[in-house]
DNA sequence: CTAATGACGCTAC
DNA sequence: CGTAGCGCCATTA
């Protein structure tokens, strides 16, 4: 068990966000010193005690589908649990984003 | 060293 | 709102 990388700053960055919020692997990226690509990375190998469902991409949606569309589906019932919604597809509202500037 | 890939980001159509 | 294409940075072949 040793991720001797960027992979703990990511881990550290996710545990920051804040519940019904969600942030962006750019946004968490920025916070973990790395890009959104090595984010995405971190959190495919998240360990116990990291929100990563709270981690969707910079639009609201879930890019996970790709490989394991049942963890999007996990994804998108623990991010209802927070108090998030969804639009008509399957993307997180704006205004959840840690991004505030919720109002145009 | 070059090519390909990935839980991505952003612009363009 | 939807798809398509290119850029990004690190790891792996």
């Amino acid at each position: 068990l040793e991720e001797p990388t960027w992979f703990a700053a990511v881990y550290e960055a996710a545990r920051t966000i804040p519940p019904g919020q969600v942030c962006s692997y750019g946004q968490l990226g920025a916070l973990a010193g790395v890009t959104a690509r090595m984010a995405g990375k971190a959190l495919a190998f998240t360990p116990e005690g990291v929100p990563w469902w709270r981690v969707v991409a910079w639009d609201g949606s879930l890019p996970i589908h790709k490989k394991d569309p049942a963890l999007a589906l996990l994804q998108r019932q623990k991010l209802e649990s927070e108090g998030i919604k969804f639009t008509g597809s399957q993307r997180v509202e704006s205004r959840f984003f840690i991004s505030d500037d919720e109002d145009s």
